[in-house]
DNA sequence: AGCACGCCGACT
DNA sequence: GTCGGCGTGCTC
């Protein structure tokens, strides 16, 4: 194997494969991390495996050398075998997977050192007095010239001859402070018999070093975190590297809070907030196997852990674990693959499982840890519907009779409450009375909500904001903009009316946008600083608040709008996690879900507690429909500035489409959301038999049609988002 | 993605 | 005559 010819996958947009000649007296392997030259300029990459990425070879003498190795592990075959499955199955290239492998430049940077001496022991040939008064009181110390010198009292020059003299030497030193290493049996919990028999099972799975997935399926409160800290602890003794995914960073705060608890220190961080020096730092912690615990946002997914014995993916029902940007990935589907290719088990975890991933399970694919109690002496919650049509709000209210005499209840007993309502801002929709102009984003089709902390209307979409106009744009009527609908705000202001003396939180992304201020939020509940919380979904994850024994449900009928094909199971969850908050102490909890239908199959499930027939409907739905997981859709999303541009191009893909058995293309139409951040779409969809190889179909469709270059095509294989 | 090249219209 | 618009093609 003389060849000095490398493939290499280039961290360029717009490049596939290209080959590098290795110049004399540099060695690299597959996985090596590079620097080549592309034209005038220098770009990263990785070298693979020449067999693995077939491509036309161009001539030895268009060779250019490549330009340096970087002072980093090789990224490890098991992750080179993940990022070429995901580009695979996302229809995404290569490189944009690589790049969130090598997400920090710390890849190229050697770990920050500094020189510091150190007594050889060796006695030199001259020892002045001063020479032995340094090596006297050094000893065995070591330091900068500067400290020695001042430790021995003698000046610098002295130290500087003594390391001439050889009786001192220089040593290189990382200044990366090691992360400290989570102790398995710093604090052992005190299971329930169904979490202890759990944890055995993880426990022997992380000791077969072999790929199983896992649900560990338990209702809210029931203590799955604790059964996978106890895969962690096998894991860490074991001395194999664990990664826990957490849908948002808002979530860490009490997780970290939790896992020091148990372990004695926080684990490594790993999100989008991080300072450019602590990625670095994590990220040489990572590579070099040190990071024994990593706890981490979807991008941590990718990062290449040398020595990975357990994935957890917390909360996987969570949708925000699917990407809907850049690379078109689910987390929880890719966490799955890495634990096949990594030989390790996978715990998804959550109350209220996915029906795909349920499916699996029916299939026997991955196993299934039941909690069905809540830990400790916590009771479920009773869930009551209250129909908004026999028991209305007052006029220009939203709360009904029932659900503020429930309140008043709960907090005369000095109790916590939670209104929860999926919706930031004040209201939905501003309109003038005099003309009915509606205030849409220039950018989006969508309606600007207003947002009266700021005093502004703002697009949810593309973050367009213009202050609350005084007379109406359209008209020049004064005084008669009306807020339509509520949002988290009205339904505060609604409360600070009913209830003057209840200190009231607002819990949203735009109050709740940093760990620090969910931890804040976490030490006010828990001191019982606050009485009532109006949240959007960011308050059903993960929190644990005692005292809390009533949630109302604002608008249950919200998610089930728009109708996709994922609307009722979201609703269920949704509201199952929130209900979930409720009673999680000794005192128990009751929910009341506002709705329009409470004879809906979802809203009757929810009241009856019957999880098993909301999923077997759901499921058998599911499968007359072809819908996942028994079929299968990927869309396609044409976009442009220009309008027309976009929608030929779509009508070209269309026309285009082949017609295969198995395989049926939608469309073009508008997409529902016709423009978003000032670009015109429309949107094809494409549905497919289970088995069907849409990936490999769409590839061949898209990859013979050309279109302008203002135009831009994306894919998005399992889609979750339908706007 | 950049950055070249190249081919047409509006100016000093 | 030149300056500059952006369509097309290339990067091992």
């Amino acid at each position: 194997m003389a060849s000095n010819r490398v493939r290499v996958i280039v961290l360029h947009p717009a490049l596939g494969p290209l080959d590098y000649r290795v110049p004399h007296g540099m060695t690299v392997e597959p996985g090596s991390v590079v620097v080549v030259p592309i034209g005038p300029r220098q770009y990263a990459g990785v070298v693979w495996e020449e067999d693995r990425l077939p491509c036309e070879t161009v001539g030895d003498n268009r060779l250019r050398n490549l330009v340096s190795v970087a002072d980093a592990p090789p990224i490890p075959a098991p992750v080179r075998r993940l990022i070429e499955w995901t580009a695979n199955y996302y229809l995404a290239p290569l490189s944009s997977v690589l790049a969130m492998s090598l997400r920090t430049s710390a890849a190229f940077e050697a770990a920050p050192t500094i020189v510091e001496y150190r007594a050889t022991g060796l006695v030199p040939d001259r020892l002045t007095p001063q020479r032995a008064q340094a090596l006297e009181r050094i000893a065995d110390r070591q330091g900068l010239v500067r400290e020695l010198a001042t430790i021995a009292d003698v000046t610098e020059a002295v130290i500087r001859g003594l390391v001439k003299a050889g009786a001192i030497e220089s040593v290189t030193v990382n200044t990366d402070t090691p992360y400290p290493l989570p102790d398995p049996r710093h604090a052992p919990p005190d299971l329930s018999d169904q979490q202890a028999a759990a944890a055995s099972i993880l426990r022997q799975a992380i000791g077969a070093h072999a790929f199983q997935p896992f649900l560990l399926d338990g209702v809210t409160g029931s203590g799955k975190t604790e059964v996978y800290f106890e895969a962690i602890a096998a894991a860490i003794a074991a001395g194999r590297q664990s990664l826990v995914l957490l849908p948002e960073i808002a979530l860490t705060e009490p997780f970290l809070t939790r896992f020091a608890r148990r372990f004695g220190c926080d684990p490594v961080a790993w999100h989008s907030d991080l300072r450019q020096s602590q990625r670095r730092r994590a990220w040489r912690a990572i590579t070099r196997g040190e990071a024994m615990v990593t706890v981490g946002a979807r991008s941590a997914l990718f990062l290449p852990y040398p020595n990975l014995g357990l994935i957890v993916v917390d909360e996987a029902h969570e949708t925000s674990f699917k990407q809907e940007d850049g690379v078109h990935y689910h987390a929880r589907d890719v966490a799955v693959m890495r634990g096949k290719f990594e030989d390790c088990p996978v715990v998804l975890a959550t109350a209220t499982p996915a029906i795909e991933t349920r499916h699996q399970v029916e299939l026997g694919r991955y196993e299934e840890l039941k909690l069905p109690g809540r830990y400790g002496a916590a009771e479920l919650p009773q869930i009551e519907a209250i129909d908004l049509i026999q028991e209305p709000p007052e006029r220009g209210r939203w709360l009904s009779p029932r659900l503020v005499t429930a309140i008043d209840a709960c907090l005369e007993r000095g109790e916590q409450a939670l209104l929860f309502l999926n919706r930031r801002g004040y209201a939905p929709l501003t309109l003038c009375r005099a003309c009915g102009h509606r205030f849409q984003c220039p950018n989006c089709t969508a309606w600007m909500v207003e947002h009266r902390l700021i005093r502004r209307l703002a697009c949810h979409h593309c973050g367009h904001t213009n202050p609350v106009p005084e007379a109406c744009p359209e008209c020049g009527a004064e005084d008669a903009l009306v807020a339509c609908g509520p949002g988290v705000e009205r339904i505060a202001d609604e409360a600070a009316a009913l209830w003057p003396d209840a200190r009231a939180a607002v819990v949203t992304s735009d109050t709740i946008w940093s760990p620090v201020k969910a931890a804040e939020f976490v030490h006010r509940m828990e001191h019982g600083e606050i009485d009532i919380v109006i949240g959007t979904q960011l308050v059903t994850k993960g929190y644990h608040f005692p005292n809390l024994t009533l949630v109302g449900v604002v608008d249950a009928d919200l998610g089930l709008a728009g109708g996709d094909l994922r609307a009722s199971e979201r609703t269920f969850q949704q509201i199952m996690q929130v209900a979930g908050r409720a009673g999680r102490g000794e005192k128990p909890g009751t929910v009341y879900i506002q709705t329009h239908s409470p004879d809906a199959p979802v809203m009757q499930a929810l009241v009856n507690g019957d999880a098993e027939g909301f999923y077997a409907a759901e499921t058998e739905a599911r499968r007359d429909a072809g819908a996942p997981p028994f079929g299968r859709f990927a869309a396609i999303v044409v976009s442009s500035e220009d309008r027309q541009a976009a929608e030929e191009t779509a009508r070209l893909i269309g026309r285009s489409a082949p017609k295969p058995d198995g395989m049926h293309v939608f469309g073009p139409a508008p997409a529902p959301l016709a423009m978003l951040r000032g670009r015109h779409r429309f949107r094809l969809l494409v549905h497919a038999r289970r088995a069907f190889d849409v990936q490999d179909v769409i590839r061949e469709w898209l990859g013979a049609l050309s279109w302008p270059q203002k135009v831009r095509v994306t894919v998005d294989v399992d889609p979750y988002s339908f706007v």
